[in-house]
DNA sequence: GAACTACCTAGA
DNA sequence: CTAGGTAGTT
């Protein structure tokens, strides 16, 4: 257990801690966590209370890893319909879906847009660190000695402010400044900011969780709805936080890999992604993964990183790239979430928007625990 | 509709 | 010039 939750701080150890600790592209795990170390017995009986935070942080790490979808048995699945996924399937295993908080997920994917990860992972932090209070200080594990001062992701409310646009701009968000400001305008106008739930959220934010149960077409035509939310990013919050896990998100990564390993057409050189393209790569990965090829996806998404170019592979020579361990170190600092010795971490991705409102869809069908320091979820999936 | 183009910024 | 796109115009 305490393994799991320092992996889960690590995640997100930036100076903030996000409810969900994500953000865009943290969205894998490793294969061990399903099998939940047994903590040593203490040895005096501990005292209700702490059994009780024990349990619910039990269930919490449960919904939030979605340890209930059993991650063998699809890559068994997926295996055998897909040769190509079947030769991946060993250097990358254990790589699952989390469960992100649909409002951080969806202003962090917001920030995604023509950008790279590791300044998408600032941006979020900063994001937590100026308009969030901080919510405690905890030694900071990769600076012995140091401190970390974790902060929150910020509400709704505190992101309409008109002055927060250019606020985010004297950040660097750039462009983005306008989106994120305006989308959380929108929540707050339309959904209110009080009262608060007992999870301390805002009704806005209570309302993005109810599209857990909404079909995926018409979930994605609320998040179009939003400024700066195209359909790469719509499926992007649809698969990581509103439970659709047939959802492929189309970006450059995996129209690469459609191009590369699916014969998708797609000349060499840079295809702009037009709505047309994002349908193609996508009905033909739904087609070939079935139900879960959301998931599979981003199997095959973390194979194509750079950093994991030799993951995994006869660790013989010097090799000249990352080892696995400085592979992961890396991937950490970009916010992604991985277990030692045996694989893994990705994330998410971009690409074209069709028009607002059309939201047609010619498309598949488809802490440290001791100090509790994120806000719990609130509904548990159907 | 399909096809351009502008958009912030940090890093290679 | 690219990186996990989107909005606005022709």
């Amino acid at each position: 257990m305490w393994t799991v939750l320092s992996l889960v701080n690590i995640a997100g150890s930036f100076p903030q801690i996000t409810r969900s600790s994500g953000g865009p592209a943290t969205r894998i795990i490793c294969g061990r966590i399903p099998t939940l170390p047994q903590r040593p017995r203490d040895p005096q009986p501990a005292p209700p209370e702490a059994l009780l935070r024990e349990a619910e942080t039990l269930v919490w790490l449960e919904d939030y890893f979605q340890l209930d979808v059993d991650l063998e048995e699809l890559y068994k699945q997926w295996s055998s319909k897909d040769v190509v996924f079947a030769k991946f399937q060993d250097r990358f295993k254990g790589i699952r879906m989390l469960r992100q908080d649909p409002w951080e997920n969806l202003i962090s994917f917001i920030c995604s847009s023509n950008n790279n990860i590791s300044r998408i992972t600032k941006m979020v932090q900063n994001l937590c660190k100026h308009f969030s209070p901080p919510l405690l200080s905890l030694p900071d594990h990769c600076n012995p000695g140091e401190v970390c001062t974790y902060h929150p992701f910020p509400n709704p409310s505190a992101l309409a402010e008109s002055t927060v646009n250019a606020t985010l701009r004297s950040l660097g968000f750039g462009y983005r400044a306008d989106y994120i400001q305006r989308t959380a305008k929108m929540l707050v106008d339309t959904h209110g900011l009080s009262p608060l739930s007992p999870e301390n959220r805002e009704p806005s934010e209570v309302w993005l969780d109810t599209l857990r149960q909404v079909d995926t077409v018409a979930a994605r035509e609320e998040l179009l709805k939003f400024v700066g939310v195209g359909r790469k990013v719509a499926d992007c919050v649809l698969l990581m936080s509103m439970d659709k896990k047939e959802v492929v998100p189309v970006d450059t990564h995996v129209h690469q890999i459609a191009v590369k390993h699916y014969g998708l057409k797609g000349s060499s050189g840079k295809t702009a992604m037009t709505p047309k393209l994002y349908d193609d790569v996508n009905a033909k990965l739904y087609s070939l993964w079935g139900d879960y090829a959301g998931w599979a996806h981003s199997v095959l998404f973390t194979a194509d990183l750079k950093i994991f170019s030799n993951y995994g592979l006869a660790e013989t020579a010097p090799t000249p790239s990352p080892s696995p361990t400085k592979a992961m170190a890396k991937l950490t600092l970009d916010g992604q979430v991985v277990d030692s010795p045996s694989p893994l971490g990705a994330t998410p991705s971009p690409s074209p928007s069709p028009r607002k409102r059309k939201a047609k869809d010619s498309t598949l069908n488809s802490t440290q625990s001791p100090p509790r320091v994120t806000r719990r979820r609130t509904n548990p999936r159907p």
